[in-house]
DNA sequence: CTCGTAGTACGCCGAGTGTCAAACTACGGC
DNA sequence: GCCGTAGTTTGACACTCGGCGTACTACGAG
């Protein structure tokens, strides 16, 4: 069915405004290493936009789809079609206007925490 | 019966090292607002230790407890009884050696949805 | 039109979380 | 020794989460 759905043809993905992202929320989705792995693939080519088949994860596809969903929803990234594909990119710009240098302290934390696990 | 509790009269607490600290963790124990509430009180007299009971926090005291637990066994705070009481502490040194500008950016970034919201 | 690929939706499950109340332990003061 | 205060523990509860499979809906290629 989807009922609005095939209404246009346009399936639009709701996406929380700059002033709705909530710092609880954007924790909270980074403190899954999956999506952390997610965000940090992300942020390495902060131009370009990733489909979902393009990462390696280690889950099947409906999981990948639920953590695409909660960065989604949490304000981590933002999602459009592109043809049956899905693109995702980093709401770098909006994060950044709302808590500056979290995200890069975060990212450095993460790369500095693999590294220390790699070298283990 | 709290097998080794008594036998010396003194409960250490179990707190992780540096290094067992994860990123991960300490976001998770991050995005509950008690706790987030409890860093930010913490944070804003690194010097002084609290009592769990100095916090005038929403919930009981098992709560309390409970979070303050996931904040100790995150590596986020230290604990240490002082008599009946037993003192909180944000473990700065340690986060900041790990995870260098995370706290700081955390904590801005706290303040600023606080004032956000506050003046919504 | 048909088919394959990309992703979604739904339901299910086990594990974990946040919350509470109630019973308990530990310490200090009387 | 007794009591009150501070905090813990336990068990219960509803809820969420992360994971899966399956069935489904798009879109593009042929």
């Amino acid at each position: 069915m989807t009922p609005a759905a095939t209404a246009a043809g346009i399936r639009e993905l709701p996406h929380p405004t700059r002033a709705e992202i909530r710092l609880e929320g954007v924790l909270h989705a980074l403190s899954d290493p999956v999506r952390l792995r997610i965000v940090r693939d992300l942020a390495a080519d902060s131009d370009a936009l990733f489909s979902c088949s393009h990462f390696d994860l280690p889950v099947t596809k409906s999981t990948t789809t639920h953590h695409f969903r909660v960065l989604r929803e949490s304000g981590v990234i933002r999602q459009a079609y592109r043809g049956t594909a899905k693109m995702n990119g980093l709401r770098r710009d909006d994060l950044d206007a709302l808590f500056p240098g979290l995200l890069d302290a975060l990212l450095a934390a993460a790369a500095r925490q693999a590294a220390a696990v790699a070298g283990d």
